[in-house]
DNA sequence: CGGGTGACATGACAAATGTCAGAGGGGCCA
DNA sequence: TGGCCCCTCTGACATTTGTCATGTCACCCG
């Protein structure tokens, strides 16, 4: 295989300073080509379309839509089109939704340049890249335990709203929220619903 | 001014592939070289202070220490580096303490690497910098109605940590642990105190 | 069809939290 | 020195929580 033509990329990222380094640095890959750049998820899905790529870099944290919409969005739009996610905070949770999206490649923003591209290269091909430290945690972190209803409702709980309020936004009575909140919180192992917030936060159950 | 000799840089983000796209494209322009490279608070202090370089470039969220407590102790022991604080998340309170720690320019990643470029220059020849937008936000959300001790329960009741617990912690007594919640979350405007919690945050207050 | 499971509810009780009034002591500044 | 503000505490009270027992209804599966 001597002169393929390069693989041609888009890269997604809110921070300037990222993207372009970023850009830079996979520029100097003679067999990897950016040929657009976006700031937001809606910019992403804009340059995708206008161009096509082979496979776009998304971070995960992006304003407008986060990456995994993105990727959604992407993989019926643009079924040829691999998608590699790069993040800051490997959250659990994150990884399950993304894979669930269709994501090729998921990894930290710890890995080196060197080994973006090699992984870009993976994916391009058709495999699938995880990051083993992330993916570790996924398995160690499990499914959630939470029911669909207990979910909601911990969401909401989530910017310390009192259950009044909870349950109004929730259409529920507030012994119901206080019903699950409270299973909620033994299912966690949590101290009180705040705790529980933050636990399942950390693991990507919300 | 002809032939100056370079700037010597220090650069610090736990994100290798940040970190080394950064490197790469700021030793692109020819008066700034990249003497050292650290991915953590501490590793970036051994590394000052072997290297000694003119201007330090730390990333504000670093595991072991963060870029102001790195910056305060660099204050003391090389007080002839600059240092330059880059951040994802900007929060008012974050430039606050940046400052008060003696840190010289303050700007989010989503500047591009040309900028920071000549903001670093700028830094070096001893003057100061401060995102405009940033500037802003923090002079909007104004000083910390908080007193001292208010701020340090606030910070403890954080992560959801019952009444008792923070008292203990605090070595206060749980009546007074409560008045200042209270007070606390009366002077936010709050309606709880986990409401008061992420307001605080938010403002950069704890 | 019967049984299990989850959504949803009520009511009651204990525990945690929020609020208020008051009170002593220390430091700072006019 | 007197006033003011903060720190600290206490005690009492109303409100909000967490927890539990219990019940109805709908749905899915064997």
């Amino acid at each position: 295989m001597t002169s393929t033509r390069p693989v041609r990329l888009l890269l997604a990222d809110d921070e300037h300073l990222i993207r372009g380094a970023l850009a830079a640095l996979l520029s100097l890959e003679d067999d990897l080509t950016v040929v657009a750049e976006a700031a937001s998820g809606p910019e992403a899905l804009a340059m995708a379309r206008a161009h096509a790529p082979d496979v776009a870099v998304l971070d995960l944290q992006m304003p407008g839509a986060d990456g995994v919409k993105v990727a959604t969005s992407l993989r019926a739009e643009l079924p040829g089109c691999r998608v590699l996610i790069v993040t800051s905070h490997g959250r659990p949770g994150h990884l399950k939704r993304a894979l669930a999206a269709g994501v090729r490649g998921f990894v930290p923003k710890t890995v080196s340049a060197q080994r973006l591209a090699e992984i870009i290269r993976t994916v391009h091909e058709g495999n699938r890249y995880v990051d083993p430290e992330l993916a570790a945690d996924a398995i160690a972190s499990g499914d959630s335990p939470l029911t669909a209803r207990e979910a909601e409702v911990l969401e909401l709980a989530a910017d310390g709203a009192p259950v009044a309020e909870i349950a109004e936004r929730a259409a529920l009575s507030q012994g119901t929220v206080r019903n699950y909140l409270s299973s909620a919180v033994s299912k966690l192992g949590a101290e009180n619903r705040h705790a529980a917030v933050r636990l399942a936060r950390e693991r990507g159950w919300v």
